[in-house]
DNA sequence: ACAACAGATGTAACGGATTACATTTAAGCT
DNA sequence: AGCTTAAATGTAATCCGTTACATCTGTTGT
């Protein structure tokens, strides 16, 4: 590969005066640039970007860390980071961690040692925490679920209210028997949804029953599985609220299977707004997240951090919006709505 | 950030001695390594791997060139590429480029530039080949969709006699009229499944009907619209192949909207295998593809390619499977399967 | 006791691009 | 012509870790 002093010798200048007539042609005569260029052509030099970044400290790299790519809302999130990525001239050093700390701690290690940085963390997880820095913390965002106290910047979405709007959906619905299938209990996003499930059943005077909460992990296969669990209990819910579109469409199957019809026989609402939810068997209500637009933020203000056109920790919160499709309705009037008595309401 | 001269002077050794006490421990004694090891704790001292790679001349990044990663099967081969790359210490730069020549031909410039070590292609385009190169070819695997003539180590599927398989599937299922949901014309992929579906055709008997192939973009709604195109047809299909599972899925929805039964009134075939296909309504008769094996290949050649463990280019040829669900079966007995008299056949 | 050698450590060059500072060249002005 | 100043170009240091080669220390064998 040929480098600048190979420019420099052809063009018979100086590799001073060959990185300035490529860097800032302004400060070079016309002649001699002219020169340069012929000669970086004749050389086929390309910059060893390897070298500049090292001369410069930076890498130009951000670190993903994403619990799966194989998840269709990341996949999204993804995409959009890539689209601000590519528009600030950064890359995208992906990391598919399984959401397994130890493998997120070894990617956080390519920011210690400069080969990305910043890092962008979409789980409730501080990979640096445990890292012993004798120095100041590096650089992060944490999106989408994020930390409680969160030390950088953040963005998210009123995952609470955006679950008690579901909510109030299906109690508006008549439903008073409503189950959740949420995600690992120890998740904030888990929390401050079935926090908004509880809040909206507590406006409405609804007994909230702990054994309405089961337990999935974002998956087709999980939402079938806790599903199939729900319609064990004697008295079966009038409507499930999935913390996620897959688990929507795994719990619509298994409805299926035992013969009951969405929504004349159950309601089921998911989470997300991934394509596939437009696409099930009835159609999917659900709640639409911006999920590019939380990639697009997340990298664009890692890069702000990084360039430092930011000094405080900003919190960005996007919007949600409630998409009403075929899957939810009113309950059979054939049935008591719930075992336990309605009141108060319309 | 402390480098490694500050940690010679705290050592009170010389920087060589700190490399080595690092690097091959059996060249330092004893008691030198452990006032190395005190210094470099002391200091939180990590190495700089921007300079290691600078001067190794080695990324250890890898570019991978994916369509686009909202698609669930690219996501998945990107989550064996990236179990790949982590087993073997490399790194993966992500480049969405939503088949973008240019924007695929900006990613290759990483390679060019020592960004990266070498590229992979998940798509029939060869980013180097307009790149004025005055050297050799640069380092490179294509995989899933490969080109006719790839320069380059390459990792894919007999889709002609996967598209035949199922072909032959719905032949021997009595349907002699089946549309065939393509992707993009000029796609070599598109090109060797239509193949397939021909060679099934012919092998049957079966007259080959242009006007049956309809070219879709591999997204749910692209599957959808083209089901309402075949549906005007006045001799309508007993049977649709579709290029992917998406695709097929959104003929399922269009077909029910439709009133049609599947498979009573036409079936439905797709290709992948994705995770969805086994929660559609019915559950799709497919193609299973090995995703992440294709990722994991593709990333393993590379590295081979790369640390010289290769010589020739070798063509990995992964195996399909064909699935059987729901959503295909005989054809009506009430309806003569198709307007081309069905000949020599059982 | 001394040569020969192994083991441990140090010195300094190296990789490629950038850039502070030094120097040369050219232009402008009286 | 001679002086001032700006523009153009060159020289060399720098970023940080690795490693070839040099040097020094200590041990073994005779």
């Amino acid at each position: 590969m040929s480098n600048i002093r190979e420019v420099a010798r052809l063009a018979e200048v100086s590799v001073a005066t060959v990185s300035r007539a490529l860097q800032q042609p302004e400060l070079v005569s016309v002649k001699t640039r002219n020169k340069v260029l012929a000669a970086v052509k004749q050389a086929g030099y390309q910059p060893n970007l390897l070298a500049v970044k090292f001369r410069s400290g930076k890498s130009h790299n951000l670190v993903v860390l994403v619990p799966t790519v194989a998840n269709v809302f990341f996949a999204r999130v993804i995409s959009g980071m890539q689209e601000a990525a590519q528009q600030r001239r950064y890359s995208l050093l992906l990391g598919n961690t399984m959401a397994d700390d130890n493998a997120e701690i070894a990617y956080a290690r390519l920011v210690q040692t400069s080969q990305a940085d910043g890092l962008i963390q979409l789980r409730a997880f501080d990979p640096f925490a445990t890292l012993d820095m004798t120095t100041e913390r590096l650089p992060m965002v944490n999106a989408c679920e994020v930390l409680d106290k969160a030390p950088c910047p953040v963005v998210t979405l009123d995952n609470r209210a955006a679950a008690m709007a579901m909510t109030e959906h299906l109690l508006s619905l008549g439903h008073r028997n409503i189950a959740m299938i949420k995600g690992p209990a120890r998740s904030p996003l888990t929390r401050d949804r079935v926090a908004g499930y509880r809040d909206a059943l507590d406006a409405a005077g609804v007994a909230f029953d702990e054994t309405l909460l089961c337990p999935g992990n974002f998956t087709l296969q999980s939402g079938h599985q806790a599903t199939a669990q729900l319609l064990q209990r004697k008295q079966r819910p009038t409507a499930i609220f999935c913390e996620n579109d897959e688990m929507a469409i795994g719990a619509l199957q298994c409805l299926k299977q035992h013969g009951l019809k969405v929504p004349e026989d159950i309601s089921v609402a998911g989470f997300d707004d991934i394509s596939f939810a437009a696409f099930s068997d009835p159609p999917l209500t659900t709640i639409a997240q911006p999920a590019e637009e939380f990639g697009r933020t997340a990298v664009n203000l890692l890069i702000d951090v990084l360039e430092q056109k930011l000094t405080l920790l900003p919190k960005v919160i996007l919007p949600f919006e409630l998409v009403l499709r075929g899957s939810t309705g009113p309950v059979k009037m054939s049935e008591p709505a719930s075992d336990t008595p309605a009141v108060h309401l319309t």
